[in-house]
RNA sequence: GCCGGUGUGGUGGAAUUGGUAGACACAAGGGACUUAAAAUCCCUCGGUAGCAAUACCGUACCGGUUCGAGCCCGGUCACCGGCACCA
């Protein structure tokens, strides 16, 4: 019979559908749960790509495994659906962006059911539903009645072509990270959520947490958290000037003072005009204003300033007066934005000062502080020109200076982190409304929780206006409302959530998703949280993976959820690259299309293709031939149907191999080495048309294979008359003992290089091998006039033979 | 510049973590079957020398440790990813 894979397909996945056969329970007690997460899909226009099969079919292989080792598995989907693309399609398109959406997650829907993954269908979520975003809106409304969200003008990232504010994790190298568009800085009051509250959990709780590596280090890196101390200088102004640096041991060594162009206090001079030279400064700060942050960054090699002409500031340890500039090499938004220079001991101030000529005086020994900044190495330098300093090591000074601080009053340790507040904040449609009132008289008011969900109106037009407003802001109607404190006239606020919204919270309402009195039960979220396995890309790893952790600790602070972290394990998987090894696009030309490939080769191999291409960690490059080698392999499989099977029993003579491919298989589902898992059951598969299979030997094989390659495997197990379906069996059992054949062969060395091989009983002793290896021919070749001087045995492996000449 | 990672046949990649380098595939070449093609099956397939048995060389490069190194240590080079004036 022809391996018809459309049909079986077909078949099975009705089958699934309409038995409901991976709807996960909640409280099935006497099962322990596993809770498999994938990141929801954005539902795009271009519909499922090889991207999303990668991790999908990978996690789809660890469910269906756990729910063969007996475990009650929730592996569920959703859309993660607000979000520019969709909102720019509509405006391109006049659709509207709702109805874009919803063919779309039509569209994705239909495909992710062509590749027989099993998820729980009823447990579908989707980030635009009322449902889902009253809930949404409900959380941000918890953040703002404990002081976590706020609403500040500061300066944004805003990105000149969406025209929209962006957060620090949303600009790459200067640039909008989704359009490329040149990012500049503008000065606008947004909402924001204070995850700087959470930074040293966040970093903290890493500790605990079964994430890949990397991963941890790319979040602590972008958290940032540096040591230090703050300390007052005075202006001869009488003014105090705060900064912050994470060297107080060099204070003796800070010649001259740098603020932000943007500083409070640089304004405040400007109009008092006590600054003499007003004119280049406002100059500077204009320029510096409109510098996009990609200028700002390429400019970074030739440092730019002005000083300011009658005011100067005195350093506290020595009472020195010392000259006060302004930088744009110092940021508004780090630290005080304000920095004492010491030129001898940090690259930027020593290039600031060779260029505008400002005193050098050593305080580190060490350097030649002409020719370059003497940086940190290690902790270990001597202290010289600082007073009291003077001979300590700089890890004794920094204490030293830092207490001295502390006693006069003029100082104390700080910790600052890089981690920004998240601006929340987009002047877009197509996003979560963000539910708060401004009333003149009562201010921001909170939109009462039984008012939630605050709907999206429907509108014709949700084009973007040009004055850097929400297009809701044009929709009168909608805005003017009455203010829920005092009943007078109020508007309502018209900038819409970030994309990232929807997603922070979304795995919890897979836990209970129809649940409309709170996000989710009590019961759901203790019984299936934390999420067990997550695996996503690398990109989201300062995005999405730590907007998320952030909200569940809020949610936990606020007694919400169970767990302090929502997610115990992480992965990654690599991209899936064009068969050049450049990567898809479009332009390129070199974009697969999942389907086209089902429909040539059908779902299993596809998805066995997808496993088998290479690392799963790593970037893979697609290669056509290579699937074919999949099909090929699965009709192998489905031609062993046509062998004679007897004996229920594992057959003699592939007994250990099934033993070891049952080991092999298990350990790298659960190290995501999915890889060499194919490559041992195409090896076993080998080995079945080498000796015959048994119907034991065939059984043990579809059970393997069947996360894989699911619908090929249900469809032989129901053919050779096996009982019930293979996805609810359980996974089969391996006896370690006979993993390993009666004999071995043993590689034989002589000096360390290999001679020959000899056959040999299992867990030879040294003597039995030593005499093996002296019979072998090849061996003994090498051993003519020689006397063995030593031995290395390695039982089972390997025997090495030290010889050297008979006297 | 800082942090992380990688480097193995023509290609994707294996190698139980110090023990037979190249599993499993792809591509290529040869053969069988076929009127023919596709499909399938069999053989060869790191390099050099040789009819062959076999020998020597070989995991980016140089050096070290070890009976033994793709794996560990020191140094060099190349590529990839992240961060980047964070004081």
């Amino acid at each position: 019979m022809k391996y018809d894979f459309t049909a079986i397909e077909k078949k099975w996945q009705k089958r699934w559908m309409e038995e409901k056969t991976f709807a996960a329970k909640t409280g099935e007690t006497d099962k322990p749960k596993f809770y498999g997460l994938v990141e929801f899909p954005y539902p795009s226009g271009q519909g499922l790509h090889v991207g999303h099969a990668r991790p999908y079919t990978a996690m789809d292989v660890v469910a269906r495994k756990k729910r063969m080792d007996g475990y009650n598995v929730l592996f569920p989907i959703g859309f993660d659906a607000f979000g520019l693309p969709t909102e720019n399609y509509a405006i391109k398109n006049h659709i509207h962006p709702a109805k874009v959406t919803h063919d779309n997650i039509a569209n994705f829907t239909k495909q992710l059911h062509m590749l027989g993954y099993s998820f729980d269908w009823d447990r579908v979520v989707d980030t635009t539903d009322p449902k889902y975003y009253k809930w949404t809106q409900w959380i941000f409304l918890q953040m703002f009645k404990h002081g976590l969200a706020y609403k500040t003008s500061m300066p944004v990232n805003w990105c000149t072509s969406c025209k929209c504010v962006l957060a620090n994790e949303e600009v790459v190298e200067g640039v909008c990270e989704r359009c490329g568009s040149p990012v500049i800085r503008k000065e606008k009051s947004q909402w924001m959520l204070r995850i700087t509250k959470y930074a040293q959990r966040l970093i903290d709780d890493l500790d605990d947490l079964d994430f890949i590596e990397r991963v941890k280090i790319q979040q602590k890196n972008w958290i940032g958290r540096s040591t230090g101390a703050e300390v007052t200088f005075q202006a001869t102004t009488g003014d105090d000037i705060v900064v912050y640096t994470t060297r107080p041991d060099t204070l003796f060594g800070a010649t001259y003072m740098v603020l932000s162009p943007e500083h409070d206090l640089v304004r405040k001079w400007l109009e008092s005009g006590i600054i003499q030279n007003a004119d280049e400064v406002a100059a500077y700060q204009r320029a510096a204003a409109s510098k996009s942050d990609l200028e700002r960054t390429e400019l970074n090699k030739e440092k730019t300033g002005v000083c300011l002409a009658g005011v100067r500031g005195v350093n506290p340890v020595n009472g020195k007066e010392i000259p006060i500039f302004i930088s744009d090499y110092v940021l508004a938004t780090y630290g005080t934005g304000a920095i004492m220079a010491v030129p001898a001991h940090d690259d930027r101030d020593w290039e600031f000062a060779k260029k505008f000529g400002c005193e050098i005086i050593e305080v580190v020994k060490g350097g030649d502080v002409e020719k370059e900044a003497f940086t940190l190495k290690d902790d270990t330098g001597i202290m010289v020109n600082s007073d009291f300093l003077n001979g300590m090591t700089v890890k004794d000074a920094i204490p030293a200076i830092t207490k001295w601080l502390e006693e006069k009053g003029i100082g104390h340790a700080k910790v600052n982190y890089k981690l920004r507040d998240w601006v929340f904040s987009r002047q877009r449609y197509w996003g979560e409304p963000i539910p708060m009132v401004y009333c003149e008289k009562c201010g921001w008011q909170p939109l009462p929780e039984d008012q939630l969900p605050l709907l999206l109106p429907e509108v014709d037009s949700y084009e973007l206006t040009d004055d850097g407003e929400s297009p809701l802001s044009k929709m009168t109607d909608w805005v003017n409302t009455t203010c829920p404190c005092c009943g007078g006239p109020a508007k309502r606020e018209t900038d819409t959530m970030p994309q990232w919204a929807g997603s922070s919270w979304y795995f919890l309402r897979y836990m209970d998703p129809h649940n409309d009195k709170e996000l989710a039960s009590r019961e759901a979220l203790n019984y299936w949280s934390p999420v067990d396995w997550y695996n996503g890309g690398m990109e989201h790893t300062t995005l999405h993976l730590l907007y998320s952790r952030f909200w569940h600790k809020f949610l936990y602070d606020i007694g919400v959820v169970p767990t302090k972290e929502p997610y115990q394990k992480r992965t990654s998987h690599g991209m899936i690259l064009g068969e050049g090894g450049e990567k898809m696009s479009k332009s390129r030309g070199n974009v697969i299309n999942p389907n086209d490939i089902i429909e040539q080769y059908g779902a299993d191999t596809m998805r066995t293709y997808i496993m088998f291409i290479g690392d799963f960690e790593k970037a893979a490059a697609w290669s056509a031939n290579a699937v074919k080698g999949c099909k090929r392999f699965l009709d192998r499989v489905w031609n062993l149907s046509e062998m004679e099977h007897t004996g229920e029993e594992y057959s003699a003579a592939n007994e250990a191999a099934v033993h070891k491919a049952i080991k092999k298989v298990n350990e790298d589902i659960e190290t995501m080495k999915f890889n060499t898992a194919i490559a041992a059951l195409m090896a076993l598969v080998n080995d079945f048309y080498a000796n015959g299979a048994s119907r034991g030997d065939m059984r043990a094989l579809l059970l393997m294979l069947s996360p894989f390659a699911p619908h090929i495997c249900e469809e032989m197990w129901e053919q050779m008359g096996f009982d019930g379906q293979v996805s609810q069996q359980s996974w089969p059992a391996y006896d370690e003992s006979k993993t390993i054949a009666a004999t071995v062969e043993m590689a034989v060395q002589v000096q360390g290089k290999l001679r020959g091989t000899i056959q040999v009983a299992l867990d030879s002793g040294q003597e039995t091998v030593v005499a093996a290896a002296k019979a072998n021919e090849k061996v003994a070749k090498f051993l003519e006039g020689m006397e063995v001087v030593k031995v290395i045995h390695v039982p089972n492996k390997l025997v090495n033979l030290i010889v050297k000449p008979k006297k």
